[in-house]
DNA sequence: AGGCTTTAAACGGTATACTAAAATTTAAGC
DNA sequence: GCTTAAATTTTAGTATACCGTTTAAAGCCT
């Protein structure tokens, strides 16, 4: 029943769980939403057992919150809650940006600069379609030049939980993001830690949409 | 160890999990020892699904470690990957301390007061046996006083990931780490965010023991 | 004896089945 | 008509079964 093309060895689990998280982020499923087992699988055309273990490892990442008996939701954090992210996720990417400051090794640099390079092109060619994944690639190349792994994964996945508080579809607020993008670069090519800390910080709250903090 | 009337049965992989945590913490399992499932399973009584779930939290939470298609193992952080670790873990504290300090409600820190009056107490006894106990919940008592939840989450796993590095059985160190604890509560009390964060953080370094860096 | 196949056992991934708690609907009483 | 209770459906929790990998063991050859 299963086999789709090819691939027979990426677990289901991983898949089904990919697949969700995509919906999620892509807003296709409002907050709140339930995930019910059974209708998941049977859409995907595998059993429960890959869908409940994808569903509990997105709990634990955040993104879905599950109540014992009465199955999971996409979670809707509240507002005071959003803040609580905000400011673990701006504490934890300005210690990246310090990192990287600090061991700022030249091969991935170079390949942090290719990526600044590729966001900007498509700003200057006005194409907003690719920014969401753009501004990802920005951050996981940051990401590499810290060297921190621990830390790489939890800000992907607070990155995650706070991605709907931020709007990446005002040009205007894309061509400021990306400025700081390349202000935080500087300083991490300058090993100035402590500035490259305090723009990662601020460049977080800056992304904040004004009205999240109080819907 | 189960409580009040109508907690009818608590999930069991909620139970398999908080006593497979346990025992991993407590040093029951040797670092990169086997977690079959179907032993576990076996010798709990209960059928595959409650550990196997039970084990993919914990690989979430990091005190597991699963390779797909061959189980789960009782994670082993490389050496490099405990400094990182180490690094998060005090990053995180600090702004727990400045968070606490900048809130500083009151019925919590008269909470977090007792808690540390309890752990003085049992070191002027000259009794050990449950440090790790009283600290864990001065460690809690002092996210309560922060509110930030979130926070609380990460560093309570950041906390159990990285305990093994450390040793809480040597009496001089232990008394060293309460002094400290002193010293954090004080400067949350007196509202001193830079401070409280800067002991937090330093309070995270000299608890490591110096070897756990090379092993 | 030591390496290379071949075979058997162990184990994880997934599917299916069953049970009991919630949620929902329907029925009943005021 | 509205509230409450009983019946029905939905759905999560758990158990069992099966298959294909992976790992360990047993032969086999030189």
């Amino acid at each position: 029943m299963s086999l789709a093309i090819g691939d027979a060895h990426t677990p289901l689990t991983k898949m089904v769980k990919d697949a969700l998280r995509q919906r999620i982020l892509n807003g296709e499923f409002e907050q709140g939403t339930r995930l019910v087992e059974g209708r998941i699988s049977e859409e995907m055309g595998v059993s429960r057992m890959p869908v409940r273990e994808a569903l509990r490892e997105l709990a634990a990442e955040g993104l879905v919150k599950i109540i014992p008996r009465r199955g999971a939701t996409v979670s809707m954090p509240a507002a005071d809650q959003k803040m609580d992210l905000i400011e673990v996720r701006a504490t934890l990417e300005a210690l990246n940006a310090r990192l990287a400051a600090r061991r700022k090794d030249p091969d991935r640099i170079t390949a942090l600069q290719r990526v600044l390079a590729a966001g900007e092109a498509d700003i200057e060619k006005g194409d907003f379609s690719e920014m969401r994944a753009h501004n990802d690639a920005f951050h996981t190349a940051l990401g590499e030049v810290s060297g921190n792994v621990t830390l790489q994964d939890l800000i992907r996945t607070l990155r995650d939980q706070t991605s709907m508080l931020f709007k990446q579809d005002d040009p205007v607020k894309v061509r400021e993001t990306w400025r700081e993008h390349a202000d935080i670069l500087r300083a991490v090519i300058a090993g100035d830690e402590e500035l490259a800390a305090i723009l990662a910080s601020r460049h977080v709250y800056n992304a904040v949409e004004p009205e999240a903090a109080t819907d």
